[in-house]
DNA sequence: ATGCGATTTGGCAGTTACTGCCAAGCAGTC
DNA sequence: GACTGCTTGGCAGTAACTGCCAAATCGCAT
């Protein structure tokens, strides 16, 4: 659980880890293709699981969810996020820290297509929204006392204006993405994102 | 599906229909206890069956799902919401017209009372809010199209700043009730929400 | 009140995601 | 080559939910 650092490329140290690796990849890649395909929910653990050549069982040791099969990790996108914003001076202002973190976060994925196509099966697929927004949930609570940090703490419910504005952060984005998937990736999203916060704040 | 409008009350027609209503109300009322008693993921349907008497394919037949059994039937709320504003005057601007649909969902409630204890069962169950937050974002896809008209078409982008509005509303209204819930439902649901919105437009 | 037709109910089996347990397999070590 | 220990696979079980069929129940006409 820890060895998995950044050095993991060219080390794999023991046969098992490479295996392991291996396993992992295959996994995720034919889960991907299916979903893609024909669909999350009507691709089924067994399905997969049998494509790939392992059995449900090891599948769910890999991957402790059906969500977990997406691929890049969600936790890592809490972690970035964080990272991100408490790296930057107080001086900065709310706002332009919460920007620097959902544009920090965007820039994770590998390709723009990637990130379209991941989009697109998300904003989709009922099941699979219910369980992001769920996540991002978190991550917002998260960001909490990051975000509190560089409010005047004046007046008294400085709790639930962080919240607001996280939030509202986080719902520009959501308008931008479904608009920028509704354009089939036209564009780019950090320009919808500040056209959107530039609506919202008047 | 349409004889149950306002006059059920006094005139329940057949007893079919009256034993229908009780066996829903005991089912409901049953569910809501232990949920409340024990947690929403500690209880199990069978559990909730058999304390109210029923087989579980019948408890599945009066209510489809297990959210469903939180009672307050939450696709009314995206009704509500869509009636009121849809109601209003064009001249009423956006910020005022979902401000006034959030008002009436809140008021949907039967009591203070009921409102905190739904509010705390959903902040405080993942399923739940995973849940909850997918239903509302189909009522605000069904808002768009009554937003956007209250925008000046002007600019291109109509369609995502509008959902960023929208978006940033019911953001404004978690924050405030998660607010709420933490201070155990002092003060009022509303002021939290203007004091969020000011916070998020400053 | 009796019987008929329509509806509701309950039980049973099956599906899907997911977990615990235990035995068999295989990498790495001596 | 035998031993140690991680990994794997199979099996059973749970929890939400659905379809199917037979039995109980209701409403109504006779």
């Amino acid at each position: 659980m820890k060895q998995e650092a950044e050095t993991a490329r060219s080390a794999p140290a023991t046969l098992w880890d490479r295996t392991r690796q291996l396993a992992s990849r295959e996994i995720l890649e034919t889960a991907l293709r299916l979903f893609t395909e024909q669909g999350y929910d009507e691709t089924t653990i067994a399905q997969i699981a049998r494509e790939a050549g392992v059995s449900q069982r090891t599948l769910f040791r890999y991957f402790g969810t059906k969500e977990d099969l997406l691929g890049g990790n969600q936790d890592r996108f809490g972690q970035v996020l964080t990272d991100t914003i408490s790296e930057l001076p107080v001086e900065v202002g709310v706002w332009e820290a919460l920007r620097a973190g959902v544009a920090a976060v965007l820039a994770l994925h590998d390709s723009r297509e990637q990130a379209l196509e991941r989009f697109r099966l998300l904003h989709n697929t009922a099941s699979l929204r219910a369980g992001w927004l769920e996540k991002r949930l978190r991550f917002q609570e998260d960001l909490l006392p990051l975000i509190e940090a560089r409010m005047d703490a004046a007046t008294g419910t400085v709790g639930a204006k962080a919240r607001a504005m996280i939030a509202t952060a986080f719902a520009c984005l959501d308008a931008a993405s479904m608009t920028w998937v509704d354009n089939d990736g036209k564009g780019d999203i950090m320009d919808l994102y500040d056209e959107c916060l530039a609506a919202v704040r008047g």
